[in-house]
DNA sequence: ATGAAAGCGCTAACAT
DNA sequence: ATGTTAGCGCTTTCAT
């Protein structure tokens, strides 16, 4: 004759500490929640003892479904790099600050069409856990994909790091890419250089874009200033750069949006018998640690930790209702790091 | 004379789909959950369109609660590092494959006793969501935290990476760190080295001191090996590290714990004048990559994204009841990476 | 200063 | 092939 579901034996609730104490559950409730003001301190000071001595722990799972309330944030963040796990570091820093733990998740790296389906599972674990808001880097700039229209209709805060999305309206912190193209012109200018070659990944990724928009804008306002531009994504990707090289007026400097770029720029440097920075500089965007004994290269920091925590203070200002009208927007500038990859000519 | 709390209006549950379908709350659970074998096809088709059209969406912290199968699993990483980060890669590759997210917290890298508090905090912010298990790497050897048991009493399977707690029994994965040191010594001594230093925390952490032992295993078993040590913690280490470079009879090649150490011996063996490999032959573990333009360091690779999933497998196997009896060890070899800061001589 | 009751959104035991 | 009911562990409203 029994039914409905019967709770392991010997577990610790409310229940039972009000049983002990002899009061109701309400009463264990509000005091154990800090709403007790009202109650005589000895029932206070009772339910706090056998509420120690019993080892209880609420159970957050209730409590979030009832208050909507969980503390806790959703975070999609391919972390196994060493600029996204920075950059996660500052993020738990700043929740742990404010007493709220993340679900974390990975989408790839890769700008892959297929991971949709993964994309949208990870959003639903998230959504179904009730995550009061999500904080996520996306794989490319698909702001086509239904999923974010999932998280938008169901009203969860998202904010958006590192990379924007066209033509979504969210919250976002990221680098000043834009400045940090700005940046790159004018210190290769600054060194003498003047025909430049860009290497990035504009069509896809907004910070490639704005980079090289920036940098673009400055030599624009340079005399003699011209540059031509590669596509990382392309196959013949290498080709290209090596027919670069060998024209008739060769670049003197190359800016790639990304250390890995450099990287790869610098092999095919090499192989075709050039030397950096000698007959030719390069400079990085990222500052990223490389393998041992690698190029040192002249780059930008930056420093994903500071973005990682301005993420999550901008996470915490949106789940408490600030920015009442509008998207928020931080944007922290990179800055440069020479190491000897660029060399000041003529 | 209302009372209780009132839902927000417009939210999709499987009330509002079952008033919707006309049928009851359990047929639309049952349905939705896979178990509706029996009903009805055109029923079952009724309940999934409408449950698709109104995006409906399971709150999993109600079902985690009545179930206690929350998908969800603690991990408690310090992922700012290289290393850790790579780790947590692989645990987040093989919990995702499982349908299951973690709850990611970050304790401190440094041995610090003052950290207890928030170890603490932690460990309850994982507990109250009721995580299914626990994949932790250790800060230190704490075996003695009251954290651990509050852990065991709650019967919350408990993993450990990368660092055992000497007195705790658990499940654990990591690298065969004994080994390492075998493999260390013995690569050294076929390099033609006799005169040994080990650098070491073999008093705070296990993979030092297992490697020591290791390496000092394999010492004693090689005619004319001589081997001393010196511990990173003690303030004067840098000293003990110069005194051993002017003895009368200095070693030949250093054994250091792992990579950031060999590069803080690396700099004092410069700054004493030598240059390696040609003057001093140096090994690290761990095989991290550090900054551009560095030292390039012969080392050990340890496979973390490997451990990273040998980890979370030993989480499933142990959450669904597999290893009826005892912990389950999982140990996985490190691989020599020569990188030219070791020599052969004699 | 405390309690009773209603409700959150769901699962599962016991029906027919 | 479907429904009824009890229960999970809490929070909150209304009442005394």
């Amino acid at each position: 004759m029994k039914r409905g579901i019967k709770a392991p034996a010997g577990r610790v609730t409310m229940r039972t500490i009000a049983d002990e104490a002899g009061v109701t559950l309400t009463t264990v409730s509000r005091i154990l929640n800090h709403h007790g003001d009202n109650y005589a301190e000895p029932t206070k000071q009772k339910i706090f003892r056998i509420a120690e001595r019993l080892k209880y722990r609420p159970n957050a799972l209730v409590r979030g479904m009832q208050t909507g309330k969980t503390r806790t944030a959703g975070v999609m963040i391919p972390a196994g790099k060493v600029f996204y796990s920075q950059l996660l570091a500052g993020i738990q820093e700043e929740l742990a600050e404010n007493d709220t733990i993340m679900l974390l998740s990975w989408n790839h790296r890769t700008l892959n069409q297929a991971d949709e389906t993964l994309e949208r599972q990870i959003i639903h674990q998230m959504v179904d856990r009730r995550v009061e808001g999500i904080l996520l880097r996306p794989s490319s700039e698909e702001f086509d994909r239904p999923y974010f229209e999932e998280i938008q209709e169901r009203k969860i805060p998202l904010i958006l790091v590192d990379r924007q999305l066209s033509r979504l309206e969210t919250d976002f912190v990221g680098t000043d890419d834009h400045r940090g193209g700005r940046q790159a012109a004018e210190y290769l200018v600054s060194c003498g250089h003047r025909r430049m070659l860009f290497v990035g990944n504009s069509h896809l990724v907004s910070s490639s874009r704005l980079r090289e928009a920036g940098f673009r804008e400055v030599l624009s306002e340079s005399p003699h200033a011209s540059c031509d531009s590669i596509a990382l994504a392309e196959d013949s990707f290498a080709d290209q750069v090596r027919q670069q090289l060998q024209q008739a007026d060769p670049p003197t400097a190359i800016f790639c949006y990304n250390d890995p770029t450099a990287r790869a720029v610098a092999a095919i440097v090499r192989q075709a018998g050039l030397s950096i920075p000698h007959d030719l500089s390069l400079l990085g965007f990222g500052n990223l640690p490389a393998a041992d004994g690698s190029l040192a290269l002249t780059s930008f920091d930056q420093h994903p930790h500071q973005l990682g925590v301005a993420a999550a203070k901008v996470y915490f200002e949106r789940i408490s209702s600030g920015y009442p009208n509008g998207y928020h927007r931080v944007l922290i500038p990179a800055d440069l790091v020479e190491r000897g990859s660029v060399r000041a000519i003529g």
